[in-house]
DNA sequence: CCCTTCACG
DNA sequence: ACGTACGTGAAGGGG
């Protein structure tokens, strides 16, 4: 919409003269009428967002009016000179800020401004005048408004019509009027003695016109003023002439001459520093301005105003790369410094500070139907809900579409994937910001322009990375697993998981107690103090000391591992006490002390974050602190579990755990018979497996062929070797191969589907899960023993692992959206590879345990059921 | 910064 | 003969 503004600059500049007190230049020049009009136009620029502007001024001290009337304005002191000498420098102000100005030879700008106003209305364009003098009140209409000063400079009123007959119950051609009867002393117009502003408002009521009150002066109530009236007719007549503006001058402008496209930040802050307006020179080009830079071959512009970014978001070409820039570590409480935007042809840097002052920029960042592409977008979600703003519609996110493509990359710096699928040149944030203790924030154009260059690659490679994931068939994968997954995870990041500190702290206490008692034992029976923790000192007590047999070295000296410990522990009573001290010292350092360091202080919450570009099998990770291996074990340490509390009063914690699904899924591989009904027919698999390798009915399988079967099954999905088996059963490697061989006898299609999938993956470079995430082995072919074994080993594991993480991501993405749409308040707090675990309202327990289970069960088809067990408690160590 | 150890699935 | 179970993360020691 268009919106033409004339601003009465004669009269601002006497404004802002007598507004301010009589600031001078270092020169001397006095110079607060332009400061006051800068004021003016700064504020009417960012408020009220002008089309088209002009200003006018009275040309000199004569005007037309002056010829009606010699006495015109002569009562009026000549203007001071400490005011006239700022007049030239106004119309330099002008031009530096682009806007043009206008004045006529014996006019006054009132006309002007009547003339163009008039002009506007023609052209049905609205049009505010801008003023300090009532007078203009008559050019008020229904499509002219005036914004008149109240007091100071910059406070305005606005005068419609409506606001002026609630004022003087006048219309505004009555304005005129109003002066012909009552004068205008300031004018030297003289209007009819003895008439003031209630009388001439009284008459106007009565007669509507100075004409009318003339012609019935005879029904004027009063007899003085009746007389009043006639002797002073002409002159009545005279000062509504020369208070009515000229509205026909002939002006040589057209409306399109006054379009107003802005100013040049850099002109205007030079003129603003040379007259030594440093706050202003500041608001315009200081931190909070747009300020251009430029980064390598694109423009960035620093946006610190509101209403920039608004306009700025409101015509940008979606999607809209945006990254958001924060401090560095853990974010669930890291301070957000601020955005870089890109829309393919701009590029913008926004501090925080602008963001949260733009609600339009905020309602774009909620609205889901705009568009977004992200590096991290979970991070910048996770961090953004601090502030309580949510970003919906990220459509893409660089950094987990780079994971799809290479899962077994351990880094996905932005500036790396750029390099290589773009080979554009974005230096990595380490190289730019510094790392470890030497890295340092960066701030304004070097901060804008790195933002820059980041967006402008983020939006290339949107690009290129949608494309390759179509190539590879990923893209199912990516648009209704992983990104719908990534906000799933922020929520469960952001809410986090209330922690009963005082119980975790008893533990500690309890725990140091043991210790103590432990530490001096071990003392005790080595003879001397040493420390425990440095398996270096362990081990020269242990095997040079006391003469222990050495069972195992490893690059640097003895082994001291809990396995090795395990079979030295009858030569000698240290050993035992030894692998206790382990045992609780872990609990305490790790657990006890870790966690405590984690929780929030003032929610009593710990905020983990899951990794989801880290394991290069699918699988989520969990860090800062890891609550994917909270003790459960040994019961000491499954105490652990006592601290994970509700964080509601009367809420449950409830556990829904996968029941066998690596093997379940061997299963739909393998397609083995024996496999598939021992499934089907929901038997105890580990007893299954001890019947066909040990060729025994149920009831005569041992706890000890459970346990080997047990061991074998897990060996089996790791992609099993007769070593690694020996290792874990503690057995020879030649009974390890039979069991194997006996395995593979009972199983013959899990034998087929093994060196099936090696096959597979030595002819593609690759393998597959079930929602077609991908894994390259590049050592698939390798002369190396050791390379080669471990890639056929990964070839045999990734299938069966990813799909299982394939399987219970789907259903986290199933949940959340019918756990939403049925209105549950319960909260998903934790993934643990095969296990959700939740937060519910007593009254949804019942609800959620068929729901959990319903979903998690069918979250895909396979040809044996998958099963789920759900427990609940009032902490996560009594769901089980 | 690497190594060892150990917690989980 | 090779010399390893699959996937993770954190803490502590020591160079």
């Amino acid at each position: 919409m268009d919106k033409l503004y004339l601003i009465d600059g004669s009269s601002i500049a006497y404004r802002a003269f007598y507004a301010l007190p009589l600031l001078t230049h270092s020169s001397g020049t006095p110079i607060n009428a332009v400061y006051g009009f800068s004021l003016m136009l700064l504020k009417l620029l960012e408020e009220e967002k002008p089309t088209h502007l002009l200003v006018a001024f009275d040309a000199s001290a004569k005007t037309f009016r002056h010829a009606d009337y010699e006495e015109y304005k002569s009562t009026r002191m000549k203007t001071p000179d400490e005011l006239s000498g700022q007049f030239p420098i106004i119309k330099d102000l002008l031009d530096a800020f682009s806007i043009p100005y206008y004045e006529v030879e014996n006019y006054e700008a009132d006309d002007i401004i009547g003339t163009l106003s008039r002009k506007a209305e023609e052209a049905s364009l609205k049009t505010r005048i801008v003023t300090g003098d009532k007078d203009l009140l008559q050019l008020v209409s229904e499509r002219v408004e005036a914004l008149l000063t109240r007091k100071g400079i910059t406070e305005m009123d606005v005068y419609t019509v409506d606001a002026i007959r609630d004022k003087y119950g006048l219309k505004p051609e009555q304005i005129v009027d109003l002066k012909g009867l009552m004068g205008d002393s300031s004018d030297n117009i003289p209007g009819i003695p003895g008439v003031g502003e209630k009388t001439a408002l009284k008459l106007l009521q009565q007669f509507g016109s100075v004409e009318n009150v003339l012609d019935n002066a005879d029904s004027i109530s009063g007899k003085k003023l009746q007389e009043r009236v006639r002797d002073h007719a002409d002159q009545a007549r005279l000062s509504k002439k020369l208070a009515t503006i000229f509205r026909d001058m002939s002006i040589d402008i057209a409306l399109a001459d006054l379009k107003y496209d802005g100013y040049d930040r850099e002109r205007l802050a030079k003129f603003f520093k040379k007259w030594e307006f440093k706050t202003l020179q500041e608001r315009i080009m200081g931190d909070d301005v747009t300020e251009r830079t430029k980064a390598k071959d694109i423009l960035v512009d620093t946006i610190a105003h509101a209403s920039v970014l608004n306009e700025w978001i409101d015509s940008a070409s979606a999607p809209v790369a945006l990254y958001v820039e924060m401090e560095p570590g853990p974010y669930v409480n890291a301070d957000v410094i601020g955005f870089g935007l890109s829309d393919g042809t701009r590029h913008a840097y926004v501090p925080f500070k602008t963001v949260k002052e733009s609600r339009t920029f905020q309602s774009w960042l909620q609205d889901d139907a705009r568009a977004k592409v992200g590096y991290d977008i979970k991070k910048a979600m996770v961090a953004l809900k601090k502030y309580g703003i949510q970003v919906n519609g990220f459509v893409f996110d660089v950094m987990l579409a780079s994971y799809l493509l290479n899962p077994t990359e351990s880094d996905h710096a932005l500036s790396e994937i750029a390099k290589q699928q773009l080979q554009y040149p974005l230096p990595h944030d380490d190289e730019v910001y510094g790392k470890g203790a030497k890295r340092k924030q960066l701030e304004g154009q070097e901060l804008a322009e790195h933002l820059a260059r980041k967006t402008e690659a983020m939006r290339l490679l949107h690009q290129r990375l949608d494309e390759q994931l179509e190539t590879y068939g990923m893209k199912d994968l990516y648009y209704r697993l992983e990104l719908p997954l990534a906000k799933i995870l922020a929520g469960m990041e952001a809410d986090g998981v209330k922690v009963d500190r005082g119980r975790l702290q008893a533990l500690g206490k309890e725990f140091e107690e043991r210790l103590q008692k432990l530490t001096e034992e071990i003392y005790s029976l080595a003879g001397t103090e040493f420390n425990i923790n440095s398996p270096k000192q362990l081990g020269h007590i242990l095997f040079d000391k006391l003469n222990l047999p050495v069972m195992k070295k490893t690059k640097t000296g003895y082994s001291t591992s809990a396995d090795v410990l395990e079979k030295l522990e009858p030569q000698h009573e240290i050993v035992g006490k030894i692998l206790l001290f382990r045992q609780i010292g872990k609990l305490q350092s790790t657990y006890v002390e870790g966690l405590l360091k984690m929780i929030q202080q003032e929610t009593g919450k710990i905020h983990t974050i899951f990794q989801q570009t880290v394991a290069a099998t699918g699988r989520l990770s969990s860090t800062d602190p890891n609550l994917q291996n909270i003790p459960i074990r040994l019961e000491e340490g499954r105490r652990i579990r006592e601290v994970f509390v509700p964080s509601e009063s009367g809420w449950k914690i409830l556990a829904a755990d996968y029941s066998q699904i690596e093997l379940r899924v061997l299963a739909h591989f393998a397609q083995d018979e024996t496999l598939l009904e021992a499934f089907r027919e929901n038997m105890d698999i580990h007893t299954r497996t001890a019947m066909d390798v040990f060729g025994v009915d149920k009831d005569r399988v041992t706890p000890l062929m459970r346990r080997q079967a047990k061991a074998v099954n897990f060996g089996i999905v790791y992609g099993i070797s007769d070593y690694g088996l020996s290792q874990n059963l503690n057995i020879s490697r030649k009974e390890a191969a039979t069991f194997i061989e006996r395995y593979f006898r009972s199983f013959p299609g899990v034998k087929r589907y093994m060196d099936d999938i090696v096959k597979q993956a030595r002819e593609h470079g690759y393998v597959t899960t079930l929602l077609h995430r991908r894994r390259y082995l590049p050592d698939i072919n390798s002369k190396n023993f050791n390379r080669r074994s471990f890639a056929e080993r990964t070839a045999m594991n990734t299938p069966i692992q990813g799909t299982a993480a394939d399987i219970i991501k789907l259903a986290m993405v199933k949940l959340a959206e019918r756990l939403s749409r049925e209105g549950f308040k319960t909260r998903m707090l934790l993934q643990v590879h095969d296990e959700l675990i939740f937060e519910v309202p007593p009254n949804e327990v019942e609800a959620l345990k068929a729901v959990v289970t319903d979903v998690m069960e069918n979250a895909v088809e396979l040809s044996v059921p998958l099963k789920v067990d759900v427990s609940t408690g009032d902490t996560w160590y009594d769901a089980k």
